[in-house]
DNA sequence: GCTTTCAATGTTACCGGTAACATTGATTTC
DNA sequence: GAAATCAATGTTACCGGTAACATTGAAAGC
């Protein structure tokens, strides 16, 4: 920057004002040190810059995986919304474990991000602390936690995963089973099988129906496993209800491979709407989460929060749809 | 870090050693000032440390999409080969977009990244030049490039493609269509289809049984509006080879819902090894790339530029595999 | 014509760390 | 016992920007 200020027969100031575009600089003095940026291919240190003006303009950024549509969406699209801010995701994947989680926080908190936004699939209590101490606003999102740290942007997975089970009985399926992780590590995918249960139970129909299996996340392979179980789990079913849509797709080939036809001898159910779903065959009934609309209502959330407006609501409900597919029978 | 040192009774200076692993503090002394980090909940600041140090710790990190789990998965076996050594990775995704990418390049130089990762997909004048200026080692992926700025990590997609096309040829196909995007603006993609001409040519088979439909990335959808038009398109051949599994996926469901035999009516066959393409009815053949292994090689690539080890390699190759699945006949 | 005002620019200090060199005091060496 | 050595710690300056205040000179106001 000196030798641009040199250069210009200017002060280092005068080069720091014209290449922000609000600087108080004359036109004539901004377009020739900008021009001599250009010659001298200078490329100005944002780090030190973040140094002085304490904003680093990052965000951190954690998701479970990326390994998983959903959550890359909704990164590429928080990202997209917050791009033209000058604001630069850091980005991390907790691996559906809390200690990574907590260790990668702590690593992001040096890089002094001006906004936190993570999953909320539990935390330790270290990771809560750290948030709170960070004096940072922090965003949690998809699930929505009993006792938010701060901002919420998601919906309940409990309410959702009830209102496809009612939609289920409503459709005439009495015996539905409920395919979900051997553990409830996974949060949002207990939280989940509880809304199968309190549906059920609210339509007076046994919730004992489940297949537990799969190490989370379930994947499509143990899926795959569970449906070549078709007759120990599933011979008195009208329907299989999965976590995700991940094992449904499984569960799909499983039967197929079997010869059960779906879904004239039983139905399936995904929950998530991968892309797959709209092409497995036949295509799966499922309940869309809005991957994308998290991330641009996350993104629009972060630009009124440091603008530092008022009157910021604490959530941000996301809606959930219900997508009707062939692998459920019409009434 | 003023405070620490106050309460620890030592110099500024002295915390700073404590807090690096190597530097030379009595263990008595050391101890006690961990004690203190810990009690009074201090994070340093890591950008004021790059701005000393001159190492930012960061690695710009291009991908064209987070949306397709090659990428998502190269960038996770990145992400993991390097955080142990303290490395953050700075994303951005291109969209598949030359200008973007520069944008993101401009963006992400101000932030001073000792390495820059990018997938090789052609680069604008500007890029190059900005990457070559930025007096930082860059590293190509996936596709490699004639003319390489610095080092590559990745595969032919040509040579890939071809000796997809000739293994075909082997197998008794010989009338096959290939299935490509209405543009060449995906270079990989362009490659690809080069590929399967020269390989054709090589077996004197004729390579312009071609498909060319939809806008890079093509989708499943895309796949499928194909498969639909199956008499239209495919009346004479006895294969499809497609771009990627995206379009495959979806050329099944289009052939499926038309009642067409795969593979005894006609083979299909994908690119990229995704994982919908194991769990595909029928289970969809197909060329492996690797992802993970671009991105650990990428980690270890940089683990050894950061350590100026003396004769490292130029380009380091990915193999590839071809998958045979139930899409295909056996000879 | 003299003061006021204001846009454009300069000066100084500081953001929060670390490199490089200096200092100190105990231990070793002969 | 004096000099040499070395581990532990301190001092000073600097990394590359910007905040905050100071200065300057031309235009506006009376």
């Amino acid at each position: 920057m000196e030798d641009v200020a040199r250069a210009a027969g200017v002060s280092r100031m005068t080069v720091s004002r014209a290449l922000r575009s609000d600087g108080p600089v004359s036109d004539e003095t901004r377009s020739r040190i900008l021009e001599i940026v250009k010659k001298m291919n200078y490329v100005p240190d944002q780090s030190a810059g973040s140094l002085s003006t304490r904003k680093s303009g990052f965000i951190a950024t954690l998701v479970p995986s990326l390994n998983n549509l959903h959550f890359a969406e909704s990164v590429q699209a928080l990202n997209e919304s917050v791009e033209d801010i000058g604001l630069q995701l850091l980005l991390g994947h907790t691996d559906y474990s809390r200690s990574r989680e907590e260790r990668l926080i702590e690593s992001m908190l040096k890089r002094r991000p001006e906004v936190i936004v993570l999953p909320f699939d539990g935390h330790t209590q270290r990771t809560v602390k750290l948030l709170k101490q960070a004096n940072v606003p922090v965003i949690e999102q998809w699930e929505i936690p009993e006792k938010p740290i701060d901002y919420t942007v998601g919906f309940s997975n409990a309410d959702a995963a009830k209102r496809m089970t009612l939609a289920l009985v409503e459709r005439g399926y009495s015996r539905i089973a409920f395919v979900s992780e051997s553990e409830d590590a996974w949060t949002r995918g207990a939280a989940r099988r509880a809304g199968f249960e309190q549906g059920m139970l609210e339509a007076n129909l046994s919730p004992h129906r489940q297949v537990r299996f799969g190490k989370p996340p379930i994947s499509i392979h143990d899926g795959y496993l569970i449906g070549m179980q078709y007759k120990e789990h599933f011979a008195d079913a009208d329907c299989i209800f999965c976590v995700s849509d991940a094992p449904a797709f499984g569960v799909l080939s499983g039967l197929k491979e079997l010869g059960v036809n779906v879904p004239n001898d039983i139905a399936v159910v995904g929950f998530g709407n991968f892309e797959m779903s709209r092409f497995a065959s036949p295509k799966i009934s499922t309940v869309e989460l809005g991957g994308r609309e998290i991330g641009q209502q996350t993104g629009s959330l972060i630009r009124r929060l440091l603008l530092a407006e008022a009157g910021i609501p604490k959530h941000t409900p996301i809606n959930i749809q219900l997508k009707w597919r062939e692998s459920t029978r019409t009434r």
